[in-house]
DNA sequence: AACTATTTATAAGA
DNA sequence: TTCTTATAAATAGTT
């Protein structure tokens, strides 16, 4: 549902500040199964074809630096991911062995580990959002146009 | 300021899309002044190239009835927002008379229409975004992309 | 840019 | 899926 919802709420959002800003809009998106979803004021395909006249030929060193992190983001939460998954199903098979005590919440000291663990990356997971706002400031991640006439930043 | 802002929350929603979704990206956007700002993940050229060649040549007429209906809710914001600029002139020239009233507020007839007006025009604006949500159920305004063989219903 | 009141988005669960 | 609900974030207005 993640995903769906998402891109949803944002498909909402660039048609917000299409209309409320008569801002040109183009979003493509591509789902893990890549599937493609694309939407776009006045359409897509308008605003492509403006992207693409425009764009200079010199690379933009800053937002390759952009990308790289955000790379590095996601390869993080995806071992984030990854782990607390691990950790779920660890959890889960101890809970049912020890289903029949008295005092269930009283695991042996496995137990709490694991789920300090858990509760650790769980942490970690819901702080990912977070932190990706301040960190793209601490880092001076800005998204810029390739257009080197135009710096970007003044407006930003 | 409401297109900076809301254009660096865009931003950051693609991103946090990308990351948390591994899901590809790419949006553009043009200001009112025309200047172009875009991001991407992996980046917006990988997916921009991938849409470009995936699309159909066939033209998806349900696309074509939403930009319709999204021209007509921009055109119609347009208005109103124009509209309301001008009552505020009135309103404030009017305040602006009657200054040394004792009872300011008891303006004439003339007065409490414009302000009626005004509040009128304001709640048309607040409900805007309120409206784009239910009016895209309503119309079943959908964002669907241009692959005919992957229907994207079933995930929206 | 920072603050705040309000509205909206999101995730988890039913 | 859709609905609910608690929490977190986005937004607009203001300074």
């Amino acid at each position: 549902m993640i995903f769906s919802k998402r891109k949803m709420s944002l498909f909402n959002k660039v048609t917000e500040l299409s209309i409320l800003c008569n801002a040109k809009t183009a979003l493509i998106v591509a789902s893990p199964n890549n599937k493609l979803y694309a939407c776009g004021y006045p359409n897509c395909d308008t605003v492509i074809q403006q992207f693409l006249t425009e764009k200079d030929i010199v690379e933009d060193s800053e937002k390759k630096k952009q990308e790289e992190i955000v790379e590095i983001l996601r390869l993080e939460y995806e071992a984030v991911e990854d782990k607390l998954e691990e950790e779920k199903k660890n959890f889960e098979a101890i809970e049912k062995e020890k289903g029949g005590s008295i005092f269930p919440w009283w695991g042996d000291s496995i137990d709490n580990m694991d789920l300090e663990s858990l509760e650790e990356f769980v942490a970690s997971l819901q702080n990912l959002r977070l932190n990706l706002g301040s960190a793209m400031d601490e880092k001076k991640l800005m998204f810029t146009s390739n257009d080197q006439f135009n710096p970007l930043s003044n407006l930003m």
